[in-house]
DNA sequence: CCATTATAGTTGCATATACAAATACCGAAC
DNA sequence: GTTCGGTATTTGTATATGCAACTATAATGG
């Protein structure tokens, strides 16, 4: 069945959270030649880019909870891609050489990401869609 | 941080997922006085409106996998809202008349989300959102 | 009529995520 | 300088969800 025939179709809840599953689904199989989940990529991706980041900016950058962060730097800590430094309260995290060494397939799963999807829904259409929901997802911050 | 101020706001993982999240957010407090998660909330909708309507048909409806209907079948089946009957290998779900006597509250709990996001979005603007994701949700389909 | 295949549903297990509480540190005010 | 509120992070716990394997039933082809 298609999400525009459900019953609740018109229901936001329902919509975004069906929509969100199958991106989910494109982008698990984007990055399943690195064995991460897309979250992990882009918070490795982030760390790389920015060495010393700390958990709260990263917490920022990917609008997941503080706690969530944590548990995605232990997993990329124990497969020895990124490490953790503490000084007083403050968490730094840098990526490893291994992690960095990882980069470039990074960025390789992240372009066939965005291929994918491009070609399903077009170049243009896809660019309006993240821009409109970025939009509204800023509308409905509190 | 606004979801469009990230570094990986074009990204549409990254926009679908934060979006959902926070509509999701949204759902659950609207749904917070019967005590059910939108999805519950949802599923005992659709039971009421088709007694005897089958788990593979609220998945299709849904758009989540079965064993997550099933999950969702015996939290609700455990708060004496519905139950399932067998025969054979099908299964059908009927309200019970506890579900059923929740129903008017339950419509209240959506119609209260729709004016909240309405509020939020504007009329137009949701309504454009929610048809235009579902178009993509469609597109995504395999 | 049996053997194979397909379908409906459930169960076991794993994952991502959130919230709330706990911890640890910092800075400011008295 | 000690207490106290605030900030950064982690930990404990709970939830929703998915996938893969399994069971049970139905259907179909020889």
């Amino acid at each position: 069945m298609k999400t525009s025939d459900s019953k609740y179709c018109k229901c936001l809840y329902f919509t975004a959270n069906a929509l969100a599953r199958k991106i989910e689904k494109l982008a698990l199989e984007s990055w399943s030649r690195v064995s991460l989940s897309p979250s992990h990529a882009y918070l490795l991706m982030l760390v790389a880019e920015k060495p010393g980041i700390q958990p709260t900016s990263l917490s920022e950058h990917l609008q997941l909870q503080p706690s969530t962060i944590t548990r995605l730097i232990e997993k990329l800590e124990g497969k020895k891609l990124l490490i953790r430094t503490y000084e007083g309260k403050i968490t730094n995290v840098y990526p490893t050489p291994k992690g960095k060494d990882l980069l470039p397939r990074l960025h390789e799963c992240l372009h066939e990401f965005y291929s994918r999807y491009s070609e399903i829904l077009g170049k243009d259409e896809s660019a309006r869609l993240v821009q409109n929901m970025g939009k509204i997802a800023d509308k409905l911050d509190v």
